[in-house]
DNA sequence: TTTCAGGTTTACGTTTACGTAAAGGTAATT
DNA sequence: AATTACCTTTACGTAAACGTAAACCTGAAA
């Protein structure tokens, strides 16, 4: 066997990689977020290609629509635009900035307020083993409605 | 007449705010997100609603569902749990954690990427400038970016 | 040769998070 | 009284991002 330097995947390599099912890839592909080539009919993947599909879940988790990240790959050869396309481009860079920015905010603060809540999780487990210190299997004694 | 305390909002005002539209608010009390006061027939906000709604559109900026922003509002009074209950609300909170961590990490790289998109921009832009030499209105020529 | 594990297209279904009328109530102006 | 500005409910519509089912090809293994 020709030890091949171009690596390549089948879809459903992909699909158990990223832990998403072969529909989706087929999905970013019609929405022109892939375009791998084809042997006969079936799709083969390039690491290029799957870095993309990388970018596009990335992308995902960050709250993108599939057209923000199809624009966002649009960034990568900025080579292809005219005077005010460039311009376009980085506003689009700013605002998304901002974003981020925004985001990286609020991941902060809820990192905090997860803190609390776990406290206050914890503390209630606590006030349960208080309550279970003796032998028998004693109801808990606040107020609030129990299933 | 008299300066009560307790400071109340209209729909409009808050979706004014917040900038979304009545509509929306309304379908998250349909959802059980909210729940609001009624004088009459119309609904009555008060501080502790709106501080419920911002932390429904925070969640969504980071990409939660409506329902995920339900529970997490559950992690406010674990008095209300069995300890099984418990167990759950901490396993969801690191859970959380875990998500937050990543989308932690996904915007510090994205953040270096835009950086980089920038600099391509402003590069391809500049050569621009050059082709167009003469009589441009004259561009700045430092290739740091600006604040 | 049949079976079977993968791949393909086509196409309709589903969930989430609202948008968008339609039809009407209420309170303050004009 | 009539207009205006909000508010209400009811209900159907919609876009995004896939899920799911049907019907088919295809190469390798039993």
């Amino acid at each position: 066997m020709s030890s091949d330097k171009s690596q390549t995947y089948s879809i459903s390599d992909l699909a158990r990689e990223f832990d998403i099912t072969p529909r989706t890839i087929r999905f970013y592909e019609e929405q022109g977020l892939l375009a791998p080539t084809r042997r006969g009919q079936v799709r083969i993947y390039s690491p290029g290609d799957r870095v993309r599909l990388k970018l596009i879940l990335r992308g995902k988790r960050l709250g993108f629509t599939l057209e923000e990240s199809r624009a966002l790959f649009d960034l990568y050869d900025p080579g292809s635009g005219n005077r005010r396309q460039l311009k376009t481009m980085l506003a689009t860079i700013a605002s998304h900035r901002t974003n981020l920015t925004q985001q990286l905010h609020d991941i902060q603060v809820m990192m905090i307020e997860l803190d609390e809540s776990e406290a206050r999780c914890n503390q209630a487990l606590e006030e349960f083993s208080d309550t279970t210190s003796s032998t028998a299997p004693i109801n808990n004694k606040n107020t609030m409605t129990e299933e």
